[in-house]
DNA sequence: ATAATTGCTGACTCACTGGTCAGTAAGGCT
DNA sequence: AGCCTTACTGACCAGTGAGTCAGCAATTAT
């Protein structure tokens, strides 16, 4: 009868963890977060989160990258696949990804990262490697697209793509303080781009 | 001859123990800073401290406190005299304001938020009733006088004076992310306003 | 079946830190 | 000068949590 009291699954332990780690960071921040409670809910014990990962810190740094990569990759393939004018796509599918940014796991990194950046400047140069710089160059492409083929003059923005992502990291960074008191980021996005595409048309 | 060991000024520690702590927060964070750290940095026993501050988290507030009040009063009483117009006062107090930010300790205070919400929510609603919801009254109230004199048209930004922080927000964040990786956040500030402006004027 | 392998457990250690308190000495008062 | 009050010290305690490891049991090989 008596169900084994645990079954072997070398394969699948170190996502198992990574998830659990990610939800229990997500709920408590990376300090405050004990590994038993990741272990706890990974349906696994202490020791065996030692097996896969070193450290916590190390297991912080798995959980970055397993959440954060697979995001970014999705992003870079759907940015390749387009016959749509640089307008068409800024009000498509980059207004859609700011737009979904505040309730995702991403924002969830976002406030990691906010937190723990002092702490972890190997993990910085990672984010900054995999995810911001290869956001800001895509987003810069987009802009010099739309500036070649006349659809917009060359401004500032050109320089600042971070002024497209300005109203969704404020978006983010309410929900992670305010979350109670409710904020229409939706509104906020679109109002934004609207204004920085009349800022920037030809 | 031998100096005494110590000096009794009962007045001026819980000052001098405050901005020892918020120097330590600034520079590690708040979970990561120990007690007797911010002790030696005040120059005080570890017991003092506890005999003004019942405990760390207790510390934490008054930190908050005092660092961010005496700066949101500074520009409330700015706000008052005024007799510009709107985009005048905009593209000057305002503009200023914000592009002082990233570099300001409102941008730790920031930091410390974003990082501590979950675990403190009374912070937060101090946060919210003494800063927050304040400034946010104050550009709403700019902008409303803007549409009533004519000089703006009524506009989703009226609802979403976030829409105006957005900028700054960035810069802080970027700066307390990718420190090293410079940003023109007062380029990125500008143009954000002069985007703004353009898109709600009459 | 039995033995060998190894994924896995959980009780344990030990360093660390928030918080305490008995005692000390600075500074005021007489 | 001597006494008293109290701001201040620093050794200590108790709780906690990261990381370890000796052994157990699930699986595989023989």
């Amino acid at each position: 009868m008596a169900q084994p009291r645990y079954q072997r699954r070398k394969e699948d332990r170190p996502q198992e963890i990574t998830e659990a780690a990610f939800a229990a960071f997500a709920e408590k921040g990376y300090a405050a977060t004990r590994v038993e409670e990741v272990a706890k809910r990974a349906g696994v014990s202490k020791g065996l989160l030692y097996l896969y990962f070193r450290t916590k810190e190390e297991l912080f740094k798995a959980v970055v990258r397993s959440v954060v990569m697979p995001r970014i990759d999705a992003l870079v393939n759907e940015l390749d696949d387009s016959n749509l004018t640089a307008e068409q796509f800024i009000r498509g599918p980059v207004l859609d990804l700011m737009k979904r940014l505040p309730g995702s796991p991403i924002s969830v990194v976002i406030r990691l990262m906010i937190s723990e950046a002092p702490k972890h400047p190997d993990l910085v140069d990672f984010y900054w490697d995999n995810v911001a710089s290869r956001g800001m160059a895509a987003l810069q492409q987009l802009l010099e697209r739309g500036v070649q083929n006349g659809e917009f003059r060359r401004t500032a923005v050109n320089d600042l793509p971070q002024l497209l992502i300005a109203p969704a990291m404020m978006s983010v960074v309410w929900g992670l303080v305010f979350a109670k008191r409710s904020l229409d980021t939706d509104k906020l996005i679109e109002t934004s781009f609207d204004m920085t595409l009349a800022y920037i048309k030809a």
